[in-house]
RNA sequence: GGGCCCGUAGCUCAGCUUGGUUAGAGCGCACCCCUGAUAAGGGUGAGGCCGAUGGUUCAAGUCCAUCCGGGCCCA
């Protein structure tokens, strides 16, 4: 796959007509065909990679103590990568290679998440026990063994994927969230929360399954909803102590779907801006007032008469009967009052809420935000009503509804009932009812951290910046105290041992405190293993136990900086001088997971952020804007891309997308096609060009030291370099601001500039057969080379398996000293002195003047191998005037005229016209905006010509000039012109016969070639071509035109009235006939 | 329900921070050119009530409000 130099001997051409090369005539380089076949390419890179150890040197090549710091943010082990995964892996690639050619070693190791539900969700259905209760009679051992032989098992699928995209990362030696010593170092991140007073133990309203008797995750909650029957109920709770709105006596109505939920009833929420309805409702002789959200007054009480309204602030502290008077005592404590809720609806139930804290989320923070620590909780881990309720203990609280509905119509209170039809979640083990209800859980005070963690954040440079302030800001700014064990298995465990009988808590931080406490030395630390160590309490000598909760696995992705070395354990100083991280980065969903136990536990232990710079990634959709679903099929396979298009594209095509904007993306096969064919292969393409001219005329590496240094070569060389230099500081740039996706957009703009102006316009410079000096063609191929070689490391980062190649190709075939890979190169850093602004600009207004011109011949219906006689440039602009100067012989060349002038007055072809500039304008004049812009639409073209030269002009007892203005040129009727902002240009399309036979001499010079192509000739092939033809411009041409097209064809000789000449060709003119007879 | 984000040409996206009157690019499509990069290359053209409505303003794709559709996270 590397060219080599020994097999450019035999095609080294020597040209008769040329002066002999300096050089021995060998090229250095081999002729590269135009097609490549990018996948095999990038397995053969791949390989080569393997071979030079390419990705273990370009770490230890840098300088030890300039490290540069990257966390992988863990993928679960479980499951196969799809195209987050690979974005992510992609920038992890990027931002490393760039740091690492930047002088920087940077150790990439891979991470693994190993624990959590995911995985016991997997292994459960492997093993086919489902739910707490089938795990421990199962044995919670072997689950657990299951359960890590899983995760061993997965690795494999990622290998391949990471290494096809070409990730380099360390996978050999991965951190897990399993390993001992990683584990240890989460008891120790926990004992240090522990030590600083953040953790505590209170409860959290939970799904819980009674069937299974455990409390279950949100995740397992959502797996079973069904269409079910419930009581839909309205009770009204008679006011007792009223205020100045609401008097004693006044009924509040609340509406529940949960009678079993009311003898837990300690409160009412309203909401403050929620308009309620006092209702008056005669029922049986009886007259009632009932309180309720006026919005549901229809709906609910259709007969009554509101007589009054006031809102929910105004009943707040309203003091009612609770209707099962089973916990009045805790009415001392603040129960049964109108308390202030959030988020009360008023399209159904009646606005005002029943509050249970032990069986609602809302409920029980309602309740804690009011200041009532209160909390009863009559329902057994069987779904069974304890003695609390003494009516209907030991029954099922679903199956108790009946009696509890009974009960309340008895008392009179039910003022509606009836059944509601509606999704509610079941046991997707048991298929029972799920509820939720009150479970243990321990906590860290996340919101005594908060204010540090905002101001920390500022720290921070996120990317795309608005996502620190936002996004996260808001997140940090309404943390609440953060939840962080779980009734599992497959975890690390909280490592807090707890007395059985005078509840003395004790957390270790390490196993070295195990030991001390209970003489054993597990080697590992999962729940199985460390739920039978018990140590006797130092208070009362009863047995400590372990409490049963497991951690939430973010906590352990959170301590990945700490856990991965270690540390304290082992690794301080190397944490020490590498925390916190130069660099992260993963998609949005993170805000809420990895970003933030990062930053919460780095804050709660060393008052400092985790990472410095953090890319934040967009979703990936599919095509049709919806999520991307194994079961649609509406995205391609990975596989397919990688075979197809190979991974340089797919990177690309991702990092040129608004997901680095933290953006969703439709990703699109065709897409990835695009970059193919607008980057890979054009790129591909100028240097299978540069390989065959190279070889053909016979450049050598000693030829390319002896062209000319870059201030004596042409123009359109040192505007080349000048476009490159100016590329390499605008991606550096952007590089240093971790501002990915704008470094793909200005290398598509130099690939465009390389190829369809660099290439175009020097293509017979590097065709020595040409006329054109040594020097020159030198030049041309030393600023290719130097083009090629430098855009190749630009662009290394993101396309790491071409630009290798490239560098296999153009560097180390040629040069023994040439580091083994370009990944072992540094980045280019600009070279000011070879940046001409001025050169970059004048060539943008000749190439926009040259895009005019062949603007006025295609619509002209004039070919371009048809010579015209002049172009005018028309401008009062110096700038234009000099760039065409300096340019002249481009637009020439380029529009196939004889000269091009330059004049300042518009004459006869083009009138000006004038636009207020509404910029300047607008703010001066206000409201006589409108009249000042009629005034200046009706100005002459004289008006306007003084303003151009410097004038001004009155309009509407306005004083106008030149900045007031926006001037346009307008072609006058009957011209040949094309305007365009301070420039218009004429285009002379008089034909005169010497034009003509000139036209037809290069159409003559275009039919000859076809021919030698037809008789598959090399390049460097001379010929002797013969021709006939009666046609007197046929013959003209040849007589006046005979040596360049010799020249042009590589013709030693042209015979005229050529009896062999037997090949017909059509010039538009009478019958010509041609021969080609290659001579050696 | 809340926070954040997206909605511009058939498709994928710029432009929105800092409002300025002719809204750009690429792909696709149509037509043309070139034929010494050739299973390439170049040019030209058609194609848009800038998600909707209301507001601010001399002026709104751009700012504000509401709504609709989609996404992520949270409830």
């Amino acid at each position: 796959m590397t060219a080599s130099s020994a097999g450019a001997d035999e095609t080294a051409s020597t040209a008769p007509d040329q002066p002999p090369a300096r050089s021995d005539g060998r090229s250095d380089f081999t002729r590269l065909p135009p097609t490549i076949d990018l996948p095999a390419t990038e397995q053969a890179i791949l390989e080569l990679w393997d071979d030079i150890d390419a990705f273990e040197q370009s770490v230890q090549q840098r300088p030890a103590d300039d490290e540069y710091v990257f966390y992988d943010g863990p993928p679960f082990a479980n499951g196969t990568p799809h195209y987050g995964h690979l974005l992510a892996s992609t920038t992890k690639d990027v931002v490393p290679r760039y740091w690492t050619m930047r002088g920087h070693r940077i150790h990439r190791r891979w991470g693994w998440d190993t624990h959590g539900l995911p995985v016991e969700m997997k292994v459960e259905e492997a093993l086919g026990v489902r739910g707490p209760a089938e795990i421990e009679e199962f044995g919670v051992a072997a689950f657990n063994e299951a359960c890590r032989a899983l995760v061993d098992q997965t690795a494999d699928d990622w290998d391949y994927v990471v290494r096809r995209l070409g990730r380099w990362v360390d996978m050999d030696h991965p951190y897990r969230t399993m390993d001992t010593d990683f584990m240890e170092s989460v008891w120790w991140v926990f004992d240090q929360l522990w030590d600083k007073g953040l953790v505590y133990r209170s409860v959290k309203v939970l799904p819980y399954s009674w069937g299974a008797t455990t409390p279950l995750s949100n995740f397992e909650a959502n797996l079973d909803y069904r269409m079910t029957d419930d009581p839909s109920i309205v009770v009204r709770m008679p006011v007792v102590a009223g205020n100045d709105t609401v008097p004693d006596g006044d009924d509040l109505l609340i509406w529940t779907t949960t009678p079993w939920t009311l003898p837990g009833n300690l409160a009412i929420g309203a909401g403050r801006d929620v308009t309620y309805a006092r209702v008056r409702v005669d029922d049986d002789g009886t007259t009632r007032h009932q309180w309720l959200a006026t919005d549901l007054v229809e709906t609910v009480l259709p007969d009554g008469d509101v007589v009054a309204t006031a809102s929910g602030a105004d009943l707040l502290g309203v003091q009612y009967q609770p209707p099962f008077d089973h916990f009045g005592e805790e009415r001392d404590r603040g129960a049964f009052r109108v308390l202030a809720a959030e988020e009360v609806e008023t399209d159904e139930g009646t606005g005002l809420v029943h509050m249970a804290p032990a069986y609602g989320e809302i409920d029980f923070l309602t309740l804690r935000e009011a200041g009532l620590d209160v909390l009863i909780d009559y329902v057994d881990a069987d779904g069974r009503f304890t003695e609390l309720v003494p009516e209907v203990a030991g029954v099922n609280i679903k199956e108790a509804d009946s009696t509890l509905l009974r009960l309340l119509g008895d008392a009179g209170l039910v003022v509606s009932s009836g059944t509601i039809n509606h999704s509610y979640p079941f046991c997707y083990r048991t298929g029972t009812p799920l509820i939720y209800k009150a479970v243990p859980t321990w906590f860290v005070e996340v919101t005594k951290l908060r204010d540090r963690l905002v101001e920390l954040n500022h720290d921070i440079h996120w990317v795309p910046e608005a996502i620190g302030e936002a996004r996260f800001g808001n997140w940090l700014e309404g943390a609440r105290d953060w939840a962080v064990s779980r009734n599992r298995y497959w975890g690390s465990c909280i490592p807090v041992w707890e007395c059985e009988a005078c509840e003395r808590q004790e957390c270790l931080g390490s196993i070295d405190e195990l030991e001390e406490r209970s003489g054993q030395r597990p080697d590992d630390l999962h729940k199985h293993v460390l739920d039978p160590i018990t140590y006797p309490c130092p208070d009362c000598d009863a047995t400590m136990r372990r409490v049963p909760e497991v951690l939430d696995c973010w906590f352990e992705s959170g301590s990945m900086p700490y856990a991965q070395l270690h540390y304290p354990f082992d690794n301080v100083e190397q944490f020490e001088a590498t925390f916190p991280a130069e660099f992260i980065s993963e998609s949005l969903d993170q805000t809420r997971g990895w970003f933030y136990t990062l930053h919460v536990l780095s804050t709660a232990l060393f008052d400092s952020p985790s990472f410095r710079n953090c890319v934040v990634s967009g979703m990936i959709l599919a095509e049709d804007g919806r999520k991307m679903s194994k079961s649609l099929k509406n995205y391609p396979d990975p596989g397919h891309l990688f075979d197809s298009y190979g991974a340089d594209a797919l990177r690309a095509y991702m990092m040129d997308s608004p997901l680095l904007r933290a953006e969703p993306l439709r990703f699109s096969e065709a897409g990835v096609r695009q970059i193919v064919r607008t980057v890979l292969l054009p790129l591909w393409n100028v240097v299978s060009f540069f390989t065959t001219y190279a070889e053909a005329d016979g450049v050598s590496m000693a030829d390319l030291a002896e062209a000319p240094a870059p201030a004596d070569r042409p123009e359109i060389d040192r505007w080349v370099l000048s476009v490159l230099q100016s590329l390499v500081a605008d991606v550096n740039r952007e590089m240093e601001g971790y501002h990915l996706n704008r470094v793909v957009t200005p290398v598509l703009g130099f690939i465009e500039d390389l190829t369809n102006w660099y290439v175009r316009r020097s293509r017979r410079r590097f065709w020595r057969s040409g006329d054109v000096e040594r020097a020159d063609t030198l030049a041309a191929f030393a600023t290719l080379y130097e083009s090629l070689t430098t855009f190749a490391r630009v662009l290394a980062p993101v396309l790491p398996f071409l630009t290798e190649h490239l560098h296999q190709v153009l560097e180390v075939a040629v040069d023994d000293d040439a580091p083994k890979s370009i990944h072992w190169t540094d980045f280019p850093q600009a070279d000011e002195s070879l940046i001409d602004t001025e050169l970059e600009s004048a060539m943008a207004t000749v190439r926009s003047i040259i895009s005019m011109g062949r603007h006025l011949r295609t619509s002209n219906d004039l070919r371009v191998r048809q010579p015209l006689r002049t172009l005018t440039v028309i401008t009062r602009d110096p700038d234009v005037a000099a760039a065409v100067a300096s340019h002249a012989g481009l637009v020439t060349d380029e529009l196939n005229v004889r000269e091009v002038v330059v004049r300042a007055d518009e004459g006869e072809l083009v009138s000006l016209t004038a636009k207020p500039n509404f910029r300047v304008l607008g703010p001066r004049l206000g409201a006589e905006m409108g009249a000042v812009a009629g005034g200046v639409a009706a100005l002459s073209h004289e008006d306007l010509a003084a303003v151009a030269d410097g004038g001004t002009v009155e309009v509407a007892g306005h004083e106008l000039g030149r900045d007031d203005l926006d001037l346009r040129r307008d072609p006058n009727p009957g011209t040949v012109v094309e305007a365009s902002g301070p420039l218009a240009v004429a285009l002379d399309t008089t034909l005169d016969r010497e034009l003509e036979v000139e036209g037809l001499a290069r159409d003559l010079v275009s039919r000859i070639q076809q021919v030698r192509r037809d008789l598959d000739l090399d390049v460097s092939d001379r010929v002797v071509v013969g021709w006939a033809s009666d046609d007197e411009q046929v013959r003209e041409a040849f007589a006046r035109h005979g040596d360049q097209i010799a020249s042009e064809v590589l013709a030693v000789e042209i015979t005229a009235d050529d009896p062999t000449a037997d090949v017909e060709v059509d010039c538009g003119v009478g019958p010509v006939s041609v021969s080609v007879t290659p001579v050696d």
